[in-house]
DNA sequence: GATGAATGAGGATTCATTCAT
DNA sequence: GATGAATGAATCCTCATTCAT
């Protein structure tokens, strides 16, 4: 992977979660990270090889955030940290999720694979701690998760903290 | 309002949630509302002006669904209905609620504001219910319906009904 | 010819001399005339039937503009005044003026009929006034004519009044 | 500048001198360019940018037009050589001052710029020439050749040679 | 690997003109 | 006479993609 290839990936990434991925043009890709437009093409082929690129880059990001998840055994400690999770997404990795959100209504790829450890592992944490039917309360959950995290991305929070707190006292964490 | 006008913004309309406001090509409106491309531009000047008809329409639609919570004055059975109104939305509704979505992450317009009255009526029903912090605990339960109804829309609900019946056993109602 | 014809031709004469003949739209001059567009074509049939109407217009006040010429017996006197005419325009015929150059720009039209007869007076002048060759005179007068008229339309005079003293002086009248 | 940027530019040139700015389509142009149309936008940015390119090549020529006066000192050689000038215009400087007028006419852009250094160049034969009022005097001839360049260029002069020698013996040179 | 000139299909928009009422 | 809805061809412009160097 050379360095104008890596730059391109990483302006792409950055202009398709602003503007979305039919809104950004590959000329103006080429002229942010400084290449020649033909060069695009020559390592993704595609506008949408391009795309392809940048997900995996995504994905890969994605997937570490919950990395530190693993760590935890006790399933209170755990769940704790699901719910926060989104709450304190930092800088490069709202980006990525601003990506993802973006396609998932531009494109309507299928993104939720992505997502398919942390559902796992929050069903598993449901059935540690007894719950009902933990597939369909980790349904649920996850859907808050993103009903937050989409929030958060389009800065649309008014009490962050308070919200996050009152989630905290719902599950009893 | 002549026949083609809302023929236009129908096929619009449609076409806009399905696809998108900028995949969707003047011309292949025009064809499927069996109309003149140039007409489209005499009624609303520009594909914008065209989008911005469509999202009036969409408003006054979205904001009639709230109408029948009026009627409902028990603060439990308002919120009940509440939490249901995203689990049952009639096709049309779904189109319009899909549209907002998509713009919402495609032009990032300003949106939230037809949701002000569900808003404002879900704080009350809380103040009424003597919850601690009426007006976070609104901003949370909306955001959990946000999340609803992404998963409705793109219909990438596992089991809906169940996640129903969890978000009413979660708030007594 | 109704109220509503003769405001169009106004109108039309008015936005041709000013932004031209192609650059003028018809729903424009509709809309300024407080006229259907589609009076416009019952009228003129054409965008350039519109534009002979306006032209027909202009020749018979341009015409007039030599009229005043008729009572003037004596050579010299006639001279000067020839001479002194398009210095001394007024807003409307500055109007028709500037609509025929613009068009004789634009379009090529035959224009130079209408000022036939404004050339053989000068010839004429110049005849009992014994130059040699009267009719190239007469030409190169009504060149330096046009030049002034020309600059006088476009407002690009630097000193309007001693340029016409100038001519004065160089006929000797 | 490739071979093909030099051609559009040419043929501009030649279609917008020949039939107007507002008249020529970029498809036009592209056609009788052996160029794609996407070319013109790719180098030009805009049709307006095709004129301002178009433009800069005109100014180039036409100035070039008066550096042969440079090496004249004696000043009513030099005039008599000012005065000749419009009237033995070769067929490319026609085109460039036919464009020239037309856009002063259609566009109404700033041109007279480029004829600056003529200008002060007559004023100062004047001056040597001990004129009363040199400015006003420059004025004058400037403004009857620019009579003369228009009736060349639209090909409506009678007799040319004629009028010629008739300014000729007009300013005694 | 990298460039940048070139392409051509498609997209939004304009505009003269028609026609039913 | 007058309106205004409707048309469709033409126009300017964009953009992903190719290709010679």
């Amino acid at each position: 992977m050379t360095e104008k290839k890596k730059k391109i990936i990483d302006v792409a990434l950055e202009m398709f979660s602003e503007n979305g991925y039919k809104s950004t043009a590959t000329n103006q890709i080429a002229k942010e990270a400084k290449v020649s437009e033909g060069l695009i093409f020559r390592h993704f082929k595609n506008k949408e090889g391009l795309l392809k690129g940048v997900l995996e880059v995504c994905e890969r990001n994605v997937s570490k955030m919950f990395d530190p998840l693993d760590d935890l055994k006790h399933p209170k400690v755990l769940l704790k940290n699901i719910i926060s999770l989104p709450f304190n997404t930092g800088r490069d990795n709202m980006r990525y999720c601003k990506l993802l959100n973006k396609l998932k209504w531009e494109v309507g790829g299928e993104i939720e694979s992505i997502f398919e450890p942390i559902r796992k592992k929050t069903e598993e944490v449901f059935e540690l701690m007894k719950y009902d039917d933990p597939k369909s309360e980790a349904e649920t959950l996850l859907l808050i998760l993103d009903g937050v995290i989409s929030k958060v991305i389009l800065n649309k929070f008014e009490s962050k903290l308070i919200v996050h707190d009152n989630l905290i006292k719902k599950y009893e964490v």
